[in-house]
DNA sequence: TCATTAATCGCAC
DNA sequence: GTGCGATTAATGA
């Protein structure tokens, strides 16, 4: 499945990280803080490499540095659902965090990437030392729940060709595109394990939509002629969340 | 370049 | 709508 080669470790502190949106990045400066930065570390992985094992136990948690990654469970035949795609600055593997023992998630790296970690113990110290980590930490916590339950509703209510629909506009709105192509190049199987259909119906939708003339296809690259009418089909749902 | 991997499409169910 | 398999296109070593 997916490959499982050794991670470089580098140490490294917050201190001059140009990072902007990263949750613990505004702390960075802080006296009290030079612990909690100063032992993290940075992993560094490689185009397709797996850095968080479905059931393994929990141990810490990651935050993007650069790059992005997959996040995804395993269903019951063994078909992959992507939960979410993340991009740098953001937070995985927190639904770990706490009371569980085991990540519930996988997550692997699709382009080369580089993490920053934070051990389980050290975070839990600047929790509760810093009530604004700790505010930030639950806000994106909500966010985060309010994401996947609204996600149940487009996968159990919103047609095949919907769901496709919503999958490139998310990615739109997440990743952006650049020259007409979205910046984010991922496989057919990628947007049929997000959308929760198969790999030929993906491909099937697009080639229609590309018919349509809403998008264009150029190799793995999708790009968006018109989003407004992409937004039209589905904005019936009106499921239209910022992650 | 050539071999490997992914995308596409037709067809049966 | 789903899944297999043949064909074609793209990728990467």
């Amino acid at each position: 499945m997916h490959t499982r080669s050794k991670i470089s470790i580098l140490q490294t502190t917050c201190i001059n990280c140009t990072q902007t949106n990263c949750i613990v990045n505004s702390y960075a400066n802080s006296e009290s803080n030079r612990k909690f930065i100063e032992s993290k570390k940075i992993l560094k992985c490689k185009k397709g490499q797996q850095f968080i094992m479905e059931g393994a136990m929990v141990n810490g948690l990651f935050i993007i540095l650069k790059g992005t990654a997959k996040v995804f469970r395993t269903g019951i035949n063994g078909k992959e659902q992507i939960v979410r795609f993340a991009k740098s600055g953001e937070v995985i593997g927190h639904r770990g965090f706490g009371t569980e023992e085991h990540y519930p998630i996988g997550a692997v790296a699709l382009e080369d990437t580089l993490l920053c970690y934070f051990s389980k113990e050290l975070l839990q110290e600047a929790l509760l030392n810093n009530a604004k980590l700790a505010y930030d930490m639950m806000l994106f916590y909500a966010n985060e729940l309010n994401r996947s339950e609204s996600k149940v509703k487009t996968i159990s209510q919103m047609t095949v060709r919907e769901r496709v629909i919503d999958s490139i506009l998310y990615i739109n709105r997440k990743f952006g595109d650049t020259d007409g192509y979205l910046n984010l190049v991922l496989s057919r199987k990628e947007y049929a394990d997000y959308a929760g259909t198969t790999e030929e119906q993906v491909i099937r939708t697009l080639s229609t939509l590309k018919k349509e003339g809403l998008i264009r296809t150029r190799g793995k690259k999708i790009g968006i002629y018109n989003i407004d009418n992409l937004k039209a089909e589905i904005s019936q749902h009106n499921f239209f969340l910022d992650s």
